[in-house]
DNA sequence: GATTTTGATGGTAGCGTTACCATATAATCT
DNA sequence: AGATTATATGGTAACGCTACCATCAAAATC
């Protein structure tokens, strides 16, 4: 069995086991290598003929493009880095996704930085992830250490900050004013009548910055703050359920609060039917976050809706133009919105 | 003001802009460009003295190692690819947020695939996402298109699937057979004396494998299977509200319902609460998940646990020894555990 | 028809690091 | 002391790709 035309090499040939690099590809193709990184990258650029016959050598080669050597040559890497608290909080995550899947649209790679708490290892961790030649960074919240955040300005690329506050630290902004978001609240229930309140809230910078807002709108408005139990992130539902009695205790003739998540409040309400205590009548309540969960309750829970989705999204948006050389405004303010149902 | 030494050129000089580089470190330690190379990669190969001076050198000069070029070098990435259907579900988020950390800890960066639910999509995503040269695969949940699958098994790299079947599909597998769980559900509900049963679910394949194995246990064990209600994921407090009346109508006497998730069976006990019906007197449920609402729900929910953050730690220790050389099992089975509480 | 312009393709030289081997020095042994 | 081994460091050549400039053919202009 002779084989056909030895005296040719097949230009397919590889030894087996090596991955398929762009020169196979450009071989079997019979143009350079350049030319294949111009079909994959910049197709317009080439006649439609060689276009389709370096597309088919790639599709018969099965040839992934090592997107590492093609980063260091191009000083592109087309990976975002997103720098998260956690994503095991429903807000975050949506917003974490909704980034994720634009940036991906965009031909863009997601690399996962979980903050946590701990400022030292989030330090190290944003350090080591700005090795990697990120194009683009997304904050979730701000960075927290003072180091990181020279080391992330001396990196250079565009930054997004969603969730933020309104301090002018990051370069670009998506995001709202939390104390804002306590002083409309604020100024809701103290229109519909309530003149006592409280405030259950885990105590991270940005839940106390809407607690500000509402304190100070409260006491301009004559009312009376009377209780306020703070605690440790992340909120549960059984703090929640926990918070209801000594609630009652502190406004015995009624009152409203507000609750720095809809977990928060959706254990009040839990608490509450268990106990026969009526919603709004011997309490009022206003959550945060506009969860499913707020929702799906009975009664259904007044609360301040903030699109993790959408936030998200804009910031992939931010990202994408910014990295395009399109002008942008520098701060997105996206809208915050009182849904009033029957708690309050 | 002349300066000091203007003779020998100050070898921290750098033209301003550029980044600071490996042989930028070397030249201001006076040592090699390999030498810094290894004061950060294997220190113990170095001298206490050469170490200490390197290591001072990277602090003054601010130098962040190129990651991707180390990486096409030594042809080791030092990154994971997860790929997850999405994180918008607790659990997932949960098992991804438990594996970023650990394998963080352990040196490594993951960059995030959300699959989502289109073929098309996660197939071109897969491929893009292997570009990047990962030294392993995280998946959650197995692949789904058969192209996908060929293309990961042709990447030779270790792959731990989580959350998945039992079939033998990925090379390290971390999870607990569903079909198992049904069975376990249907036995723990008929010891109980349920004789008629139910269920809400939704349609994705785990799920479904589940069910399967809910259904043959009731039926070999002389029960009834009465109603069936499935929907397309994701599960959602308010489906499950809605579907308690079409649940009584068809189970009138009273029975169980298996529900696919602790959202769906929420949703039940909501709309029990505030419709009045019995819990479990007129109606027993049971979750999956454990999830906190369940928990913090009154009557508490009887559900069956699975601990995604485990999975997730597990997967990333399976992937470090794994990817460490170490010798490792093919497959974890995670413990799976019916916590009975209030509603059965 | 000669010249300019446009567009398609290729050659070469990095991108910043680490693998590999070579070399020099110090430590250990007979 | 001389030979051997272990340890510390360096030089050079990749890793696989794209930027940059050069080239050449074809189209458009005068």
């Amino acid at each position: 069995m002779p084989p056909k035309a030895s005296t040719t090499p097949d230009p397919e040939a590889r030894p087996p086991g090596r991955t398929v690099r762009i020169t196979d590809v450009a071989a079997a193709a019979g143009v350079s290598a350049i030319t294949v990184s111009r079909a994959l990258n910049t197709p317009d650029r080439l006649t439609k003929a060689t276009l389709r016959r370096v597309l088919s050598a790639v599709d018969r080669l099965g040839y992934v493009p090592n997107l590492m050597a093609g980063a260091l040559a191009s000083r592109r890497s087309r990976m975002i880095v997103a720098i998260v608290p956690t994503i095991a909080t429903p807000m975050y995550a949506d917003a974490l996704q909704a980034f994720t899947n634009a940036m991906s649209q965009a031909g863009y790679h997601v690399v996962l930085g979980l903050g946590g708490f701990d400022r030292r290892e989030e330090e190290q961790l944003i350090i080591t992830l700005l090795g990697r030649q990120p194009d683009g960074l997304l904050l979730v919240g701000s960075a927290q250490s003072a180091e990181a955040k020279k080391r992330l300005a001396e990196a250079g690329i565009p930054t997004v900050e969603i969730w933020g506050d309104a301090s002018p630290r990051a370069d670009l902004q998506v995001g709202f004013s939390h104390a804002g978001v306590g002083e409309a609240v604020a100024n809701h229930l103290c229109d519909r009548g309530y003149r006592s309140f409280g405030i259950v809230s885990s105590d991270d910078i940005r839940a106390m910055e809407r607690l500000d807002g509402f304190r100070r709108t409260v006491e301009r408005r004559g009312g009376r703050l009377a209780v306020q139990r703070l605690m440790a992130p992340p909120s549960t539902i059984m703090e929640g359920r926990r918070s209801l009695a000594p609630l009652l205790r502190a406004l015995p003739e009624g009152g409203a609060v507000f609750c720095s998540s809809d977990l928060l409040a959706a254990g009040l309400l839990i608490e509450a039917g268990a106990s026969g205590v009526a919603i709004p009548a011997e309490l009022a309540i206003c959550g945060f976050g506009d969860l499913e969960i707020g929702q799906a309750m009975k009664p259904a829970l007044t609360t301040v809706s903030v699109d993790g989705a959408e936030m998200g999204q804009l910031a992939a948006r931010c990202m994408t133009d910014r990295l395009a050389g399109n002008p942008i405004p520098r701060r997105i303010i996206v809208p915050v919105e009182i849904i009033q149902r029957e708690t309050t």
